[in-house]
RNA sequence: GGUCGCUUAGCUCAGCUGGGAGAGCAUCUGCCUUACAAGCAGGAGGUCAUAGGUUCGAACCCUAUAGCGACCACCA
């Protein structure tokens, strides 16, 4: 019963990459087992929006938690990864409107309900591209337990969660001045604000002193428009050169109306003037000082940020009209000063990229400070901890400076604020579900609160939601909670993490992860960030397409470190799929090599004895034993190299083993055996081939899960279980053949170094020379093992002398630490034997040329073939012409 | 302004607790050798940003400087 060795004779991933995928998805791979007495092992996937496309920022960050997943799942835990998306409130909504705006629509006309469906019918419709492909990448997560944050089961734990905070009284209603999109019509968190130089003026104005002639204190200001609402004028305590003025009032232009001034040490002496325009509406810093000095809020804009009634010649302007507008007058006037250039910071929408007006409103509110702690705590003390450490940093400032967490949305899409107002008494009934009537005056006229949860809110929860929290009896949470590692970006440190660890910490008692894998962003190969607008991303599929998935999973991870940005280099795709190539290739050989499998499987339950742990050694050749030695070293150092995240070096590791080691030396050492015509010999070469090889695949198969399957369910001694689910390789204890890999080094330098002399020489690679050894005891392995240096193809034969004596005075000597090997010269330089080679090198390509001219003169044969064969014949020919000029060359000059 | 990171071969980057300066790509030389030219063998190329310090010994630890980058805060 001879396996099917067969692979294709090229390699195209398209061949096998969704064959293998399905194959996974069917046998049910990617659920977790069912042996509970197994150790959990836990990856939540971040959820991507659910409108998202595949980038390379998902790319990397599926390739690593996929890593971790198959070398776990191989380790023997009982592995989870679970998928999900998340509903992305303003994103969504944002291109929801926009589709509805292409149709004429807008949302009012719509109302809420009818724009909710419309909602749905547009998160269907998009959403879950993402998933397919993460397919196709190979992502091993369970897709049977796929969430979305929208769900019935996350949005009970959202309620739950708003429910039990505000209860506990962690969640209040408030005034505060808040971001606002006047675009998107929404508050948003500080975190969602993002800061763009903008050039613009500083205009200097002055304000009359109350009861003066002359007297002006001068501000500088980058809003004019706003000075409306004015209500004091603030300068620093210290400061010595309006000291005076403190106490006293001044006369705001155009309003003509009095106002005092004050002292607040927020105010910068060096800045400007040193004279701050308070205007506690429309900005954070005016507000907080407006608080302090109990100063009226005048709000100067009108809902739709535009000029409010203030002065009726500016109503209904717009903002940046009304400010041209508003300094012709105060020229006009004298208030002016000067006009200065300046460029300063403004907030805009991370999202719509549109204006941030500091706004006061009423919004929802989580007071953030315990929970902060805890979850700073928590950190602090190990339970979670931050790979690389540094990021603990980010976090710690983060919630040690945290403000309390604005978490309600002008938005529909999302959970709707659990809150029931009482159209009679005002009061809040904060419930589950809509109450029947006010729980304080029994009334039935209730409404609930218009407004959405923050998205974080319900990402926060992710970790157990998931897992069917709140419903403690779930097997999962109880399964899998809490989990074992967490992989994200560092963009998303404050957003996301710091958000989990606090509500998880509230929620469970316990951290939501033991491990936060911290990695850095995909740039492009210039180092500039992926974006739409640079129009400089790459798209993942693209590169699959091509490349193939496994090309893709390589090149983003090899040559990296945790933490640290990745430039993407197209040419390490390259590097990506000549390894894929090369390994195919040599499983080809390895395959092809082999006739029986049954005599493999025989002899390698004789020369390896499990009960014992050890190897029959007299059953190994020497370079077996050194392969054996190095596979060994190569399965410590990927697992330990796992085991600390540096999945950059683990995948270096054996990427060389298996180049540089396995294929470069051992497969050409051991061709001479599986030639052989001894049958007992090449079995044996075979097995240590197909064992070693195997086990390489393993090792493999976490970073290219689909190419290492393919090959691995051909090879002998693996036919019992599928590559994802076999036993992850052990270190062999006991076990010693240092020796072995001594002298083997020790060959391979003498190998080296014979053909450098032959190189030096000008003699082809190919000649063999008979080569002298001096006996030398210590080394006697070696000579022992002449015949397989002979058989190697370096020599057509070894003489060992007892004496330097009877050496020829001419021949080239080797010495490789106390080893001597001697070429005699005429063995190197047989004139006649390369004559002969090189005549018959020169007219099998004469005649390879003399086919290829023929062809290509041959109009059928240019009309009908495609042109890349065409092409293809050309540099063939062109090639055999070169090579044939180069041996009659040669062949003069002997 | 605060915090953190980076600076190593022509390019992109590894180098984990101090002792050998490395990989891939590019380049040069020789090779189609019956798995692989998407390959094989070999070579060249570096004052590890700069200046000090600790040490028997520093790419690595300490201090300072310069350039680049990120994040946080703020910029009336």
């Amino acid at each position: 019963m001879k396996k099917d060795h067969k692979l294709n004779d090229k390699f195209n991933p398209k061949d096998f990459e969704d064959r293998i995928y399905e194959d996974w998805e069917e046998k049910g791979y990617f659920k977790p087992s069912e042996d509970r007495t197994k150790e959990p092992y836990c990856i939540m996937m971040p959820p991507p929006n659910v409108t998202g496309k595949l980038h390379m920022g998902h790319a990397l960050d599926d390739t690593i938690q996929d890593v971790l997943i198959r070398y776990k799942r191989m380790q023997g835990f009982r592995t989870l990864w679970l998928p999900g998306s998340d509903h992305a409130a303003i994103s969504t909504e944002m291109k929801v409107v926009q589709k509805l705006a292409s149709e004429g629509k807008s949302k009012k006309d719509l109302g809420r309900e009818k724009f909710l469906e419309e909602a749905w019918k547009w998160t269907k419709e998009y959403g879950g591209i993402i998933q397919k492909q993460q397919k196709k990448l190979g992502c091993s997560c369970d897709w049977s337990r796929n969430r979305f944050t929208l769900d019935e089961g996350l949005s009970e734990a959202v309620l739950e969660q708003f429910v039990r905070l505000y209860e506990k009284g962690l969640i209040y209603k408030g005034k505060r001045m808040v971001n606002w999109c006047t675009s998107c019509n929404t508050s948003i968190s500080d975190a969602e604000v993002e800061y763009k130089e903008e050039a613009s003026h500083l205009w200097h104005i002055r304000y009359k002193i109350t009861g003066t002639e002359n007297d002006y204190i001068e501000v500088a200001t980058t809003r004019p428009e706003t000075m409306l609402g004015d209500t004091a004028v603030a300068v620093h305590p210290d400061d010595e050169r309006y000291k005076h003025l403190v106490g006293k009032t001044c006369i705001l232009p155009i309003m003509n109306k009095e106002i005092p001034i004050i002292a607040d040490e927020f105010v910068e002496m060096e800045f400007g003037t040193g004279c701050v325009k308070i205007t506690p509406a429309h900005d954070m810093n005016d507000y907080q000082a407006g608080l302090r000095h109990n100063l009226e809020i005048i709000e100067v804009f009108d809902d739709k940020f535009k000029m409010g009634s203030l002065v009726p010649e500016y109503e209904g302007m717009d903002l940046l009209e009304a400010r041209q507008k508003i300094v012709e007058k105060l020229d006009e006037i004298g208030a002016l000063v000067r006009t200065e250039d300046y460029t300063h910071n403004v907030a805009k929408c991370e999202r719509c990229k549109n204006t941030i007006e500091p706004k006061i409103s009423e919004q929802w509110f989580v007071s953030m400070k315990d929970l902060a702690k805890r979850a700073a705590d928590s950190v602090r003390n190990g339970e979670t901890r931050f790979i690389p450490q540094r990021y603990e940093k980010q976090y710690f400032h983060w919630l040690d400076n945290i403000q309390d967490w604005c978490i309600s949305r002008q938005l529909w899409w999302g959970h709707r604020i659990p809150v029931y107002y009482c159209d009679e008494c005002g009061h809040f009934n904060v419930s589950k579900k809509a109450p029947e009537k006010c729980e304080k005056c029994g009334s039935t006229k209730l409404h609930q609160d218009p407004d959405t949860l923050d998205t974080w809110f319900s990402s926060a929860l992710w970790p157990f939601s998931t897992l069917g929290w709140p419903n403690k009896d779930s097997q999962d949470y109880k399964d899998f909670y809490p989990t074992q590692t967490l992989v994200t970006g560092f963009d998303i440190i404050t957003f996301w993490i710091s958000r989990m660890m606090t509500q998880g910490l509230e929620f469970t008692g316990e951290v939501p992860f033991k491990d936060v894998l911290v990695h850095g962003i995909v740039r492009d190969s210039q180092g500039r960030k992926m974006s739409k607008t640079l129009g400089n991303g790459i798209d993942p599929l693209e590169i699959i397409d091509k490349y193939g998935a496994d090309s893709l999973r390589f090149s983003v991870l090899s040559g990296t470190t945790m933490g640290n940005d990745i430039r993407f280099m197209p040419e390490k795709l390259e590097q990506a799929s000549n390894f894929a190539n090369k390994i195919w290739n040599a499983a080809k050989f390895i395959t092809n090599s082999i006739d029986s499998d049954e005599e493999i499987i025989e002899f390698s339950k004789k020369v390896w004895n499990q009960e014992k742990n050890e190897y029959n050694k007299d059953m190994l050749k020497i370079e077996d034993k050194w392969i054996i030695n190095r596979l060994d070293k190569v399965i410590a150092d990927v697992t330990k190299n796992l085991e600390n995240y540096d999945l950059g070096i683990a995948l270096d590791n054996i990427y060389s083993f298996i180049w540089n080691e396995f294929c470069d030396w051992y497969i050409e050492m051991v061709k001479p055996r599986l030639y052989s015509k001894n049958k007992e010999t090449k079995i044996q070469v075979c097995y240590v081939l197909d064992y070693v090889f195997g086990m390489s695949l393993k090792l493999l198969h976490p970073f290219m899960p689909f190419v290492t399957t393919e090959i691995y369910s051909k090879l002998v001694q693996y036919n019992d279980k599928d590559l994802i689910v076999s036993k992850w390789p052990k270190v062999i204890e006991n076990f010693e053949f240092n020796k072995e890999e001594e002298i083997i080094e020790k060959l391979k330098r003498i190998i080296v170094e014979i053909r450098n002399i032959r190189t030096q020489m000008n003699v082809h690679p190919s000649k063999k020379s008979k080569l002298l050894i001096i006996k030398n005891d210590l080394e006697k392995e070696i000579l022992e093992e002449k015949e397989f240096l002979c058989k190697l193809g370096f020599a057509n034969d070894i003489v060992i002398i007892e004496n330097e004596e009877t050496i020829p005075k001419n021949a080239v000597s080797i010495v490789v630490d106390d080893i001597k090997v001697f070429i005699p010269f005429e063995e190197l330089v047989d004139l006649e034997e390369e004559k002969k080679r090189l005549e018959g090198e020169k007219i099998r390509l004469e005649a390879e040329v003399l086919r290829g001219e023929k062809m290509l003169s041959n109009p059928g044969f240019i009309n009908k073939a495609p042109e890349e064969k065409v092409n293809e014949e050309k540099e063939k020919l062109a090639n055999y012409k070169n090579m044939l000029k180069n041996v009659e060359e040669r062949l003069k000059s002997l």
